[in-house]
DNA sequence: ATGAAAGCGCTAACAG
DNA sequence: CTGTTAGCGCTTTCAT
């Protein structure tokens, strides 16, 4: 007897919409002919109810195409969105190309894990245009910033939505706690190394070219100290330290940068390098000249045990998982707090004197 | 006369409180004795208001410490969230050890990075007790599902969002679009070059265990089927297979199921690893034994060429690009499509009887 | 160019 | 154990 149509002048029945309107959890509790919050309750607490209803509550929501609450809705509702911003001072892209950031990031992931939070991963400060990015947009209840260079605008717009924030490798900021490493003693302890071995003038393949003086990166500043505190207790024979800038972090720079210097520098024995990954680049520049030149990298990827490179080893993942810690903590309303992780020169063939792996 | 504690009866004065509410867009109307929308305005459409005005809004903001209109609620009022899901069916923190999923990972953040979304990681589905999980709490527009078993129920509970989705490397479903690349082709050149160079009887290190028969991963499937067909194609002489499955991608696995393989079977004289990870722990395991054994990996990891370990090239972070175009195609309300990637086999040293790198 | 009004979908008190 | 009520903070027509 009805038409097919929807008789006008009726509010439109959430049951017959068929197409549309997405369902909500008022849709499924007026099908049931229950409350709302009954419905609410079904999904997240489920003691408030009895099995039976509960069990009737999910029966109808699956028929009728509900799959739980919207997350976007509960979370303003709630007040939080069950996720952690994490902020890395370069491409995302890149982030993921450099071993040393998985890693971290995969100690991160593990410490939040367990507290059910999501990883946001907030894409480059570069590739947008610019204004408030995506860090304003980023629907997180914390953040963790990755070796953002100090004074970095970032931090500022960080820092200014106010939630509990870790910085990581970076200068201490008020309000924020801080997880880091001894990378000055790490750097020394390289440096020393190689002048026991008796190495006198030593190049430096440095990380955060591009700006002047390590580009404001707090670890950059760090390990130069070492290097250069190292060269100092050295006494005066030590004749110096020459030092170049990588652009970026990669193998290709590495071997470029090193082959100059070399070449530059022909009383240059020994190369210092701020990563692992710019010393790999440099073990193959340095395999192709005629003399020895020793070479140490930084954070003792896994390739480094693989290329015989000695490296100075830094706990990369423990911290990350220190740094997901300090949030969880942070978040629970506890004060900020600073950890200094250690590190520790791991000495391998590529300084020792033996032959280094191939490439 | 009146006692510290709150008077009863009284609804919180929202506005007397000082601390501890929460600057919002509406403090910041009231205090300019504007309304509501503009400030929203200031923010999201600068060119419907005068210049003047905008400037004045956000001075105003900044000096109550109005950080921007919350996430969370404008993305419940627009009905989106700016963020794109990425599953993958293992722990997070395993994601980010297996180099592959890195690379994968970075392609997916550079095709969404220039979109303006950011990357919400979904955690692992073992951490979580169980239930509906993160996937259902996750305020995403769309999610990227990676490498996950046919038949998860995660996929279920994905699908069952009804969002924009893209399955990698996985069988088909439908509405989702699906990225892969030609598993079965690569795995035949990997097992015909090593039939090719007259070995007659080989291993496999399999990845997916746990559970039987490559534990529903379709890549693990069809590689396998690769290795069958080539030794199909080779005739009746070549004696077979021995396999072997991986509880892990790790060095150690590969190390120990390559040494019992070799042990078991004294007429293996190749093995075909399903991935450089395993590859690099097989390597090890046949440097130690008297008689040469051919290695081939997949994947074609930046470390395998470093090791000089042949392998199954796959365009990983491309994957991972398209992947993310894929999803973005979707979201704009495009058709779900499908994507193949080819496969190559890059033959080094492990393969062709020259002597392979340390390790 | 600006303001008023109406919710987005949900949850947390509290009252029954 | 369940229902009623009142927003969370914002954006967006629609008027003005």
């Amino acid at each position: 007897m009805a038409p097919a149509s929807k008789p006008p002048g009726v509010p439109a029945l959430p049951v017959a919409e068929g197409r549309g309107r997405r369902v909500t959890l008022k849709d499924v509790a007026r099908a049931l002919g229950v409350s709302p919050a009954t419905v609410s309750n079904a999904y997240n607490r489920p003691d408030q109810l009895s099995p039976a209803r509960r069990g009737e509550v999910l029966r109808v929501a699956a028929e009728l195409g509900y799959s739980g609450p919207d997350p976007l809705a509960s979370g303003l509702r709630r007040g939080r969105s069950g996720a952690v911003g994490v902020l890395y001072d370069a491409s995302l892209a890149y982030a993921f190309a450099d071993p040393a950031a998985s890693l971290f990031l995969g100690g991160v992931a593990r410490a939040l894990e367990g507290a059910g939070l999501n990883l946001l991963l907030l894409p480059a400060p570069g590739s947008l245009p610019q204004g408030r990015g995506a860090l304003s947009a980023a629907g997180v209840d914390g953040f963790i910033a990755y070796s953002c260079r100090d004074g970095s605008p970032l931090l500022e717009e960080l820092l200014g939505r106010g939630l509990p924030t870790v910085l990581v490798d970076q200068s201490p900021l008020p309000g924020a706690s801080l997880v880091g490493v001894d990378d000055f003693g790490g750097a020394r302890a390289a440096a020393r190394h190689l002048l026991e071995l008796g190495h006198r003038r030593l190049g430096v393949l440095a990380l955060g070219g591009g700006t002047p003086a390590g580009g404001g990166y707090r670890a950059v500043r760090e390990r130069l100290r070492g290097y250069r505190a190292a060269l100092t207790e050295a006494g005066p024979d030590a004749a110096g330290l020459e030092l170049l800038e990588a652009g970026a972090n990669t193998r290709q720079q590495g071997e470029r940068l090193a082959r100059e210097l070399l070449l530059r520098h022909p009383d240059i024995s020994g190369l210092l390098c701020m990563s692992d990954v710019l010393a790999q680049g440099a073990l193959r520049a340095v395999g192709e000249g005629g003399r020895f030149v020793a070479v140490v990298g930084y954070d003792d990827l896994p390739a480094a045990e693989l290329l015989g490179l000695s490296s100075v080893s830094q706990p990369t993942e423990h911290k990350g998982e220190q740094a997901g810690r300090a949030l969880l903590e942070l978040m629970a309303g506890g004060a900020p707090l600073e950890v200094t992780l250690p590190t520790r020169l791991i000495v391998r063939a590529s300084s020792s004197g033996a032959t280094p792996g191939p490439g």
